[in-house]
Formats: C-alpha cells, structure tokens, sequence
DNA sequence: GGCGATTTGTACGTATGTATT
DNA sequence: GAATACATACGTACAAATCGC
C-alpha cells in the first residue's frame, strides 16, 4: 500500500468517524504533511481520491471542508458488485442461478474489442431475491478467453467479482454503463410475477480489465419499484 | 488556462479527429513531455483527466490506451445542462416554463446546509419538448439567497446555467443525483399524456457551488420510453 | 480598501520503484 | 537481463484565492 493510500483511507476514516465533522475544514496540507511525516504533494494526492469521490470539497485560499455525500451513496455507481452492495445494506438476500452454460458470442457483443463470431462465452442468468421477493434478474456474458474454466455454481451465488479478482487475479478497471426503461421479458414476468406490459430497469454495463480488454457484459433487470440508483458527480468544465 | 488544462484539451482533441486513433497508445510522457515543452508531471496531470473521463486506460510499463467512450458518453452524467445536452444532440427542441414564482423553502429541503424554515426559494417548472412531444418535466428550486433577482422567464426558456455562470457568475461544482421510478403526477399525466399508474423516470439532484453551499434541487421527470442514462464509470478500490 | 499571513494550485526537477517488452 | 515506460515521493518556487487586521 502506497504513503497517499494509507493517508486516504485514513483521512475517510476519521471523517466517517466524525473525528473531521461535516461542514469543518481539514487541517491545512502542510500540517497533514507533517502530521504523516510526507512531502505536501502526497497529501495532494491523498485528498484527490477524497474529492473524486465526495468526501471533501477543496476550494483555493480557503481549505477542504468535509461533505456528507460518500457516506449514503450507493456502491453501484461505481463497479462494485451485488454481493458487496447486499453486504454494506444489510438485506436479508439471496441468489439463485438460472442458467449457467457456454455460447457463442452473442450478435450485440461481436465486434466489441475484437470479439469474434462464434467466439465461446459464459451466459449466466442469476435472480437476486430481497426478503422474499425476487428483485433483479442478472444476465451476465463472461468472455471465455479471459476465465477458460467458467465459473462455478457455487462461485455464482456468492461473488464473482470476488473470485475473478482474488482467485483469478484479474484486474476488473473500468465500465460504460447504460440506464434505460424496457417491458419485462419472459424470464422477468415469471420470476418476478409482473406483466408483459409492465416495465423494468435495465442497468447494461460493459466491463473492462486493466489493459482495456473487454471482459464481461451485464444486463441487471430490476423490478421497477425497487429500483435506485445514486451517485455523486462533479462538474467537468474544460 | 493552465499548461495541464491546454494539454488535455489538445489531446482530448487530437483523440476526437482520429490523430490518437482508438486502441493505439499515446506517446510516452517523455515524448509529449518534450512535445509540449513542459515536465512530465504536467503530462501526467493532463492525462489523469482523460482518465477520469474515460478518454484513456493508463497502464504501467505499457503506456495510454485511447478508449472510446468519451465521444458516446450521454454529457447527462456529470453536471451538464438540458440545454448542453440538446446542443450536442442535434434534436428539435424546445421548453415552455410552466411556473416560475417565490416560494417558502418546501419541507424536505429544510435543514439542508442551514436551509431554514420559511427562507425563500425560486420554483421553476418547465417542459421539454423533443419532436413535438413533450418528454420532460423539469421542476427547479433555487436559493433565492444566491439569486436574488430571480430567473428571467426568457432565460428558462433557454440555459439556467450559462446564465448563473457567466451572467452571475457562479461556480457550479457537484451534485449528489438519484435515479428512481415513480408514477405520474398530475403535470406529468397532462404534459406528457399518460395515465395515472404509468411509471415517470425521477433524476432528483442537489446542486452545490464551488465553496460546497447548496444551491438548487432539481427534479426531472422523464417519460419511461424516452429516459437513458450512461455514464463511464471506474473501479474504486480501497 | 489595502496589506500581510495563510492556504491551496501549478510547475519543475530529481530520485527510486515497478511493470512491460 | 536490458531498455522502456509508468507510479510514487520529495523538495522547491511561484501564482492565486481567502481571511483577518
């Protein structure tokens, strides 16, 4: 763990604590600096991952007071997964694999960062349930190139980011997600006892590994009523 | 401007017309370093800005993988304006203002960063009109302590935000959203014509200016068979 | 309003570590 | 193993914004 990470995660913490109170600056840099015994460029640094994710607000000539946003904000805006989500909510839930068997790649995925037609790929179809209710049918395509061994059943009601990223040690970096309104399909209707003129949510995301290699496609259907989606977002001017 | 700002703006740029051609590196920070004539700090400054925003992948030992998600990425997903949006978009547009009058602060913004009971507020609501349909209800509420004058009825018609940032002066900096599902009310169901136990798209924001007082809160209510969301979105680890 | 003191922002140069090819 | 390229860290200097006197 690198100096500015520690400090970052430190810095959280003690704001999480109230050991910082919202509203209140931080000390000033130089005086983080020598109360971590770093140069002031790390504690810089260390308060930009605090500002890119709404802890802080830094303004120039005054300090960096601490904001209240982190603390609610959902996980899902970033690219954290279910099974972290259930755990930081403390629902009472449950997953169940519907379907978990290779394919070819699907028509929407060929060309996508060199997938090629017929290319095999992992379809798992997973329903989440929350206190009894099925919420979310999750239709996950992994590309086989990347995990040769699928994913176990077992594995799939749990956490396989988990398993992709401890196990297997691959580096899940970044995703393009989409946010639309669609009617429910057969899978959704029956599972989630709705109507075919009914809608749900769908949150489609595409899913990269660390050197930009297109790893894994996920659509998330969600029962409209229980769905939500928060997050905090800076304005870019440039 | 800043030297890092003109750097990231020029190789944003460059990536947009094809110079920096998509999956193909960067050069390294050395060269651009020697390029633009500036240390390899301010390279790299530059380019943690094109990662932020889903330009490039950095990766270690490699180099700067051009991405392509930036040119498709919806502006929605930062702070960006309706009206920035339909700019960029292209769409036949327009925006009726349905209301725009002083009211006391309504009950669920009370206690937000010192919001008092009673302290008056600017509520503004507006109709999008996309193709002769109206796909939108926008209904903001403004801090009459920031502006005082209010908002002129020709300028809701067009961009709030150009007027409070250039005319006013205003920084607008960050904004905690929030995606869900509601049914329609009363305006909805009339604007938009849909019926009662129909579901609206809500994206609810709380805007903040750049020394983090709250601003505005505004509500948006999407038509379901119109509403999309996309963002890029990077993994956070710690 | 002006003038310092404080604080953050930018920029540079150097050194060292680590990942990739 | 060597060369290349990115990542972290430190120290310095100056610019710009804020605040109190």
């Amino acid at each position: 763990m690198y100096k500015f990470e520690f400090i970052s995660a430190d810095i959280q913490e003690k704001i999480l604590q109230g050991f910082y109170p919202v509203g209140r600056l931080l000390p000033s840099e130089n005086d983080l600096a020598k109360h971590y015994g770093v140069s002031r460029e790390t504690i810089r640094k260390a308060q930009k991952r605090l500002e890119d994710t709404g802890f802080i607000q830094k303004q120039q000539g005054k300090g960096a007071i601490v904001l209240d946003f982190a603390r609610f904000s959902f996980p899902i805006s970033g690219l954290t997964s279910y099974k972290e989500l259930q755990e930081s909510k403390q629902f009472q839930t449950a997953t169940r694999v519907l379907m978990n068997k290779q394919i070819p790649a699907p028509d929407f995925l060929v060309g996508e960062d060199g997938v090629e037609a017929g290319e095999p790929f992992i379809y798992l179809i997973r329903s989440r349930e929350m206190a009894g209710e099925t919420v979310i049918i999750d239709h996950d395509y992994l590309r086989v190139s990347v995990i040769p061994d699928g994913v176990p059943d077992a594995i799939a009601e749990v956490s396989i980011y988990q398993y992709f990223e401890q196990e297997l040690n691959l580096q899940i970096s970044f995703a393009n997600k989409e946010i639309v309104a669609k009617l429910a399909d057969d899978i959704d209707q029956k599972e989630m006892s709705i109507g075919p003129d009914e809608y749900i949510i769908q949150v489609n995301s595409h899913v990269y590994l660390e050197d930009a290699t297109f790893f894994q496609y996920t659509s998330s259907h969600h029962r409209i009523d229980k769905f939500r989606f928060e997050e905090f977002a800076r304005r870019t001017t440039h």
